[in-house]
RNA sequence: CGGGGCGUAGCGCAGCCUGGUAGCGCGCCUGCUUUGGGAGCAGGAUGUCGGAGGUUCGAAUCCUCUCGCCCCGACCA
């Protein structure tokens, strides 16, 4: 391919949206342009790149028996009535209606659809099980898109759906997806974890999530290197280092002490001379059954979303709730003399602990779990790097991460609603047992990106680049420059290695600029200077380093290139 | 949806506070020179100052409303 022909349309300057490094180089590099929030033109490198994405996800999907299909992006609304979600989903999901006045929707998944397909064609166990697939856009009206092509309204996922006649096949589909997902972000040279996810509503017992490493990430996970334990901080489980007590702690007495005009717990610590450890923060909820408090060690944080999955929904209660409620302002609640229910974390089941007093201008010291208040106990707080490890003590560690993969065992709750059931080999009717899995080939693009990138701009992967080799011939206008140039791109291309050609009439720092910023692995440069003692050279990406040596050996240095990297 | 920021030439920005003929750099076009890391000189083109309304003799500048984009948070099947 030449510069010249394809549309490449790079910026010396960072555009003023962009914020995130892969947002910025995508942009700068000629790869995308925005239409609106969250709605991205994907240019031919851009659209390169998620050919050859797709081309491995496919391979891969292909290698565990799955079938690519293809459905509607427009959806007719009863289908996603009759699971509920029509309900369920809020402003997220876009809606229109047809001529006919026929709601309809976009669609954000497909668990309807191709449920609804499996209940009109699989009659019995002896077509199962099945995996279907397909690579379709998906639109989400989000809240806030972000971060470039990270977080967009309307986006290209991989999404295929397994059906088994029970749960043992299930769980095989489960592995063969979890085991394609490993090899194919592997193969895309991304640095990963694989994690425990909340399967959220979804539903379904078991998930994870593919998680690419990044600080652009959205999520954090949490890592241990003794046992491998890895899980999304929305369910990770962490224990907190021990109380750090001073020593003077009375027995069992309460005693209040006045404590004016502090409120927060580093107020309170401060003027006290006590470690936040020593504090119970609580904060008072309202759920769909009344208020209630939610209680954490004064220096953790509550996670909502794991106080949400044990409490039911809730809000934070207003300050004039607050008052109203138990008479005090925020700063003054304890768990003690309070009849709410109590949402504890598991941290605070053993100590002595300062608390508001539930009166103004007064803490409370030398409260006892079981013995002062009584709560229902769970890890509701933030893991932190000071943690351990809830299964083997050793320390954590906590990443930002990318979402780029998931996997959800859906057991019977599309099957179910939609009647999507089949005859056993008795002959007893029984739902299909389904599990969906998602590939956001875009995030991995996004994601490869993030991890590959230097002052200079992209370093792709060599799976994923738009193209494996870059050739720049420096003078377009010298006839053994561009005779060579010629030679060396024919035998390239005679090995099945796709390259493009910068035979741009511009001057070499131009090219060398653009060459690096695009971020293809290897570059070969045809200049005079070089062809003068007989060689030209080739040029790693990476690492910059250059091999002077002779046209006719660099095809074979190429590929020795290519094939171990 | 809450909080913050920004909309001025293709891109990056200044000008706004204190109203008075809209500027700079890069890019673009022409010519000459140059040709191994975003060239030099000379000449040139380019603006509904996001939009609407208002104040004023006069608005990019002040006021009101509105649209869009970005960031933080909430949300995220």
């Amino acid at each position: 391919m030449l510069f010249s022909k394809i549309f490449i349309p790079t910026l010396r300057e960072t555009p003023a949206e962009a914020e995130a490094v892969s947002h910025i180089l995508l942009l700068r590099a000629g790869y995308v342009r925005q239409l609106a929030a969250g709605l991205y033109i994907y240019l031919p490198l851009a659209w390169r790149v998620m050919g050859r994405i797709n081309r491995i996800i496919r391979e891969e999907m292909g290698s565990i028996g799955a079938q690519e299909i293809s459905m509607p992006g427009l959806h007719p609304a009863d289908i996603w009535q009759e699971t509920g979600r029509w309900y369920d989903i809020g402003e997220e999901m876009f809606r229109l209606k047809d001529r006919g006045g026929r709601d309809m929707c976009l669609g954000m998944t497909h668990e309807e659809i191709i449920t609804w397909l499996a209940s009109m064609e699989i009659r019995s166990y002896r077509n199962l099980p099945q995996v279907w697939y397909q690579i379709q856009t998906k639109f989400r009206d989000e809240a806030r898109p972000r971060s470039g092509i990270l977080r967009t309204r309307e986006f290209i996922m991989k999404d295929s759906y397994s059906f088994d006649a029970d749960e043992a096949g299930l769980e095989a589909n489960y592995q063969k997806h979890a085991e394609a997902y490993n090899r194919i972000f592997r193969r895309c040279g991304l640095k990963f974890h694989q994690v425990e996810s909340d399967p959220g509503m979804m539903g379904g017992a078991t998930a994870h999530e593919f998680m690419a490493t990044s600080p652009a990430g959205e999520d954090t996970v949490v890592l241990c290197a003794g046992c491998g334990y890895a899980a999304n901080t929305e369910l990770a489980m962490s224990v907190p280092p021990p109380q750090k007590l001073k020593g003077d702690e009375k027995d069992t007495a309460t005693e209040d002490v006045a404590t004016p005009d502090k409120r927060t717990v580093a107020e309170v610590s401060g003027f006290l001379k006590a470690d936040p450890s020593c504090f119970i923060k609580s904060l008072l909820m309202i759920g769909h059954e009344g208020p209630f408090l939610a209680l954490v060690r004064g220096d953790q944080e509550l996670h909502e979303k794991k106080l949400q999955k044990v409490a039911g929904n809730f809000r934070v209660a207003h300050k004039d709730e607050v008052k109203n409620i138990l008479g005090v302002e925020a700063g003054s609640i304890g768990p003690h003399n309070s009849t709410l229910k109590k949402f504890a974390d598991a941290s605070l089941k053993e100590g002595v602990y300062i608390a508001g007093a539930n009166r103004e201008g007064f803490h409370t010291k030398g409260i006892r779990p079981h013995v002062h208040f009584e709560a229902e106990w769970h890890d509701i707080h933030v893991a932190r790097e000071v943690d351990k490890c809830p299964k083997c003590g050793a320390g954590i560690v906590l990443e930002k991460v990318i979402e780029i993969g998931n996997i959800f065992k859906l057991g019977a709750k599309y099957s179910q609603p939609l009647k999507a059931v089949f005859l056993d080999e008795d002959g007893k009717e029984r739902p299909v047992i389904m599990g969906s899995y998602g590939i956001g080939p875009a995030r991995i693009a996004a994601s490869a990106v993030e991890q590959n990138n230097d002052k200079d701009g992209i370093i792709w992967p060599q799976s994923i680049a738009p193209f494996d080799v870059e050739i720049i011939p420096l003078d377009t206008a010298d006839r053994e420059t561009m005779d060579t140039t010629e030679a060396i791109c024919r035998e390239l291309e005679k090995q099945g290695i796709e390259i493009l050609v910068d035979d741009r009439d511009e001057r070499p720092g131009v090219k060398f600029k653009d060459a690096d910023l695009i971020g293809i692995p290897f570059q070969i440069i045809i200049g005079k200077k070089g062809l003068k003692d007989g060689v030209v050279e080739l040029k790693q990406r990476r690492t910059k380093v250059t091999e002077r040596i002779a046209p006719s050996e660099v095809v074979s240095k190429v590929k020795d290139h290519l094939a171990v990297s």
